[in-house]
DNA sequence: CGGAATTCCCGTACGGCGTGCGGTGTGTGC
DNA sequence: GCACACACCGCACGCCGTACGGGAATTCCG
């Protein structure tokens, strides 16, 4: 049951051979660009200057094609995004073969996937919004449930918890990033620029009608450094998700 | 530590005005609309049509508008999808107080989202690119940090507890809800429309390459009912968001 | 070596989007 | 009854994704 996303499928690309580069034919005049070269000028994109700056002519601007080129390359917009999603699911270091301590394996996996998802910050709004399978993103599931086979799950409970891992990550590095960006913007020493939303809340907070909200806005908590954050969240929901096991 | 999305706020709109409607000038002509009028042809839009069909022409014409009256209620579409997701966060019913279980409240209030999620199909993928608190939203919260108030977790901590529960729902029900349109477009019994993605992600497992997948596929697990995998998952994320408690 | 075949490149154009601007008309309060 | 404040909204602009089709480049075949 991977991620979210209310769009179904959009319609066309058999999934078949999208995933499997044609070769190229030995006629005809041969192509100045690849698939590759265009998904990395996307995600260079995307990551200096959001998803949203991702558009056919930036792209093709950026790799200094005519935008209609890329149309040889990619079928529409949508699928660039899945291509993108996919090669930078291809930065998961997997091991072969799991270690056999399965505890540690998953929790490592999930640190790789917050990291990716640091790096890309675009990644878990994109994921959000569709599911992709394309090999990279394939082989990263097939060995995460190879590290879930010995915990006593079902087979599709393991998908199940394989997703629900995914998307906690997903949902906590979104969190992050924001929570970051507010910071930035107006730094926390300097706390009159402080975010206008982050300002709403606690105002709002301290009007008394939300005791408990402003109860969790007010105390620090034990250890708010954000790898601390995530590691605790982490363990609690690896706990959740193999319950017993 | 609401939700998730890759976007930052959107530059204007301040939050303390936007959530408490001014009153109606005395002075010139009255207005014919009203914001809540708009948002709920929105939603009305939205839930039938999906949520690119909501442009500000659209909404404009099913209320019987011009396109640019809608900018006397809402200073842009981005508030006018946050103003959705408020009005549609009113449909929880929320008991005045806890009732003293709060396992069972916990479990009650998911299901309500749920619900909420299922009939507005769209709030999942909105919800996931934005983070809004309005009156209704906060309320909910509220509501739930008073529930998670008598566990044995820091004030922070039942702050992210609320984000992951929300975040799982949604990404569980867009889940459900692709599940259930894949089967719907050539249904189960008539196999041979079976949508695409399914149909490679069959072809993919049973060529022997991803074993763990081909067996997390082929085994049909012990209780498919959607209501009965929700039930489960449920479960197993509050035991793991509680662990210990 | 010359044409034919094949393929890529991409300028132009179309329909649709969000929305800034400013004229028009309507209702209110004095 | 008058002036003003405001809502209404047509027009236009600059974006977007992408359909179409002519021209350029390359290879193949005779």
């Amino acid at each position: 049951m991977p991620r979210t996303g209310s769009a179904g499928r959009s319609a066309g690309v058999d999934p078949e051979q999208l995933w499997s580069q044609a070769e190229r034919p030995r006629r005809g005049r041969p192509p100045a660009h690849s698939r590759a070269a265009i998904t990395t000028a996307a995600i260079a994109l995307a990551d200096a200057e959001g998803l949203a700056a991702v558009t056919m002519r930036a792209v093709a601007a950026r790799i200094g094609a005519g935008t209609m080129s890329l149309y040889s390359y990619v079928p529409n917009k949508e699928t660039l995004l899945e291509l993108m999603i996919d090669q930078v699911s291809g930065d998961h270091a997997l091991p072969a073969a799991p270690s056999g301590n399965w505890r540690a394996d998953l929790r490592q996996f999930a640190q790789e996937q917050r990291t990716i998802m640091r790096r890309h910050p675009w990644l878990p709004g994109a994921l959000s919004a569709r599911q992709t399978l394309g090999p990279n993103a394939l082989a990263a599931l097939e060995y995460a449930l190879a590290v879930l086979a010995p915990v006593g799950l079902e087979a599709p409970a393991r998908l199940e918890t394989f997703s629900l891992l995914t998307g906690f990550v997903a949902s906590h590095v979104s969190y992050e990033l924001a929570q970051e960006r507010a910071v930035e913007a107006g730094g926390p020493t300097s706390g009159e620029l402080l975010d206008a939303q982050a300002r709403y809340l606690r105002s709002v907070a301290t009007e008394g009608r939300y005791p408990h909200l402003a109860q969790a806005l007010a105390v620090p908590g034990p250890d708010s450094a954000p790898q601390a954050v995530f590691d605790r969240l982490l363990d609690r929901m690896i706990d959740g998700l193999t319950a017993g096991m």
